[in-house]
DNA sequence: TTTTGAATACGAATTTAATCGTATTGATAT
DNA sequence: ATATCAATACGATTAAATTCGTATTCAAAA
């Protein structure tokens, strides 16, 4: 649970831009940023940049519009993001988790074949 | 989601601590926080005054030492912070949350049945 | 070339969270 | 009553995260 690459909230919300953007300028993220949080474009440059001295990301700096590339993985995030919550408010289980958030969330008919399948592909092992 | 009772890292500590013992003096709570980090006495006091303040837990202050309680349900923490992992990482799929933390972590047979069970519960409907 | 404007660089201020030292309080044993 | 000591109260400092203003850079249009 390497503590060196554990992004921040801002952090995490532009991380998440990158993800699903594969990669992007600053001025692209921030139209995304400040469709929630009424922010200046300088913040989230700012934030860049430091994302980028820390690790989180990395850039192309070949042209004056810098592309930036989110360097922590997306299944890395997810798994310290989920391990951490269960250790805090799961009790350490899992199942607790799951159980939790099908009751909650309940998906759709779909996707609950598809949880089935993947319960069942697991006992069978 | 109102923010007033989003407890912080530290706050959520103590919670935890909280739920777990139904309800502590500060020497109980900070004789567990201190067993994981180096911290003095009166932070875990001040910390606790804070939570006081905010709302988030009350104490009965009848006498010398304080006995707190924790207001903020564990359930309704667990629900907000399931529901922000599963926007901000796994985009907004409560099902993606629950396949890789089927596979990462994976449950006990026992624990697998249980989950069937709960998906079928939730199937028949 | 020079001007212009979009983009980055960077210092500094602000805000929020966490930490702790010292003062004060209050129950209890003498 | 008074000393003692555990416990709380509280101000102030430190640390971390966020925000933003201004300076600088650089490419492209004039």
């Amino acid at each position: 649970m390497s503590k060196v690459n554990k992004p921040t909230e801002s952090e995490l919300e532009i991380l998440s831009i990158l993800w699903e953007k594969e990669n992007a300028t600053v001025k692209e993220v921030h139209e995304l940023v400040h469709k929630t949080k009424e922010v200046g474009y300088t913040t989230t440059l700012k934030l860049m940049q430091i994302m980028n001295e820390k690790g989180l990301v990395t850039r192309n700096v070949s042209a004056k519009k810098h592309i930036y590339t989110a360097v922590l993985q997306k299944e890395k995030a997810q798994h310290q993001m989920v391990h951490k919550i269960i250790q805090t408010v799961f009790g350490g289980s899992s199942t607790q988790l799951i159980l939790q958030t099908l009751e909650k969330n309940t998906p759709s008919k779909k996707e609950l074949v598809a949880i089935k399948l993947m319960v069942e592909k697991l006992q069978a092992q």
